[in-house]
DNA sequence: CCCCTGACGGGCG
DNA sequence: TCGCCCGCCAGGG
């Protein structure tokens, strides 16, 4: 637990709806681009174990599963299928439909 | 202590 | 519109 400045980036992925996903630079955007998209990418990565954590609800920009082979197989696109997320080619379709701004949605 | 890489993103040619 | 390069921070070799 040395790493606070993840948990920002922790409590806003487990605040993103079921059904809705993000990605990883409107997070950095959101907690004021400190260090950037890749921090948000790394801290995913590093709470990987973290069941708690909708990980599977957070790609790129473009809204693809670039995280996909982090979870195994299709792990991560069977999850977001589940939710309602429809995914073609390890891409989310509707993309900016499902998006969710934490900047806009999410008003401390 | 230096160098390289990474679940990214924006800018430029 | 597509592709290359640079910047961002943290961790491992």
């Amino acid at each position: 637990m040395k790493s606070n400045r993840f948990d920002d980036i922790y409590e806003v992925v487990r605040l993103i709806p079921r059904g809705r996903v993000t990605s990883y630079g409107a997070i950095a955007t959101y907690l004021g681009a400190k260090g950037g998209a890749r921090l948000v990418g790394w801290a995913m990565n590093a709470c990987h174990q973290d069941v708690t954590i909708p990980a599977h609800r957070v790609v790129n920009r473009i809204g693809m599963l670039t995280g996909k082979a982090f979870f195994g197989g299709n792990r991560m696109e069977e999850l977001l299928q589940e939710e309602g997320v429809e995914v073609k080619n390890d891409k989310i379709v509707n993309f900016e439909s499902h998006f969710w701004s934490p900047a806009e949605e999410l008003l401390h």
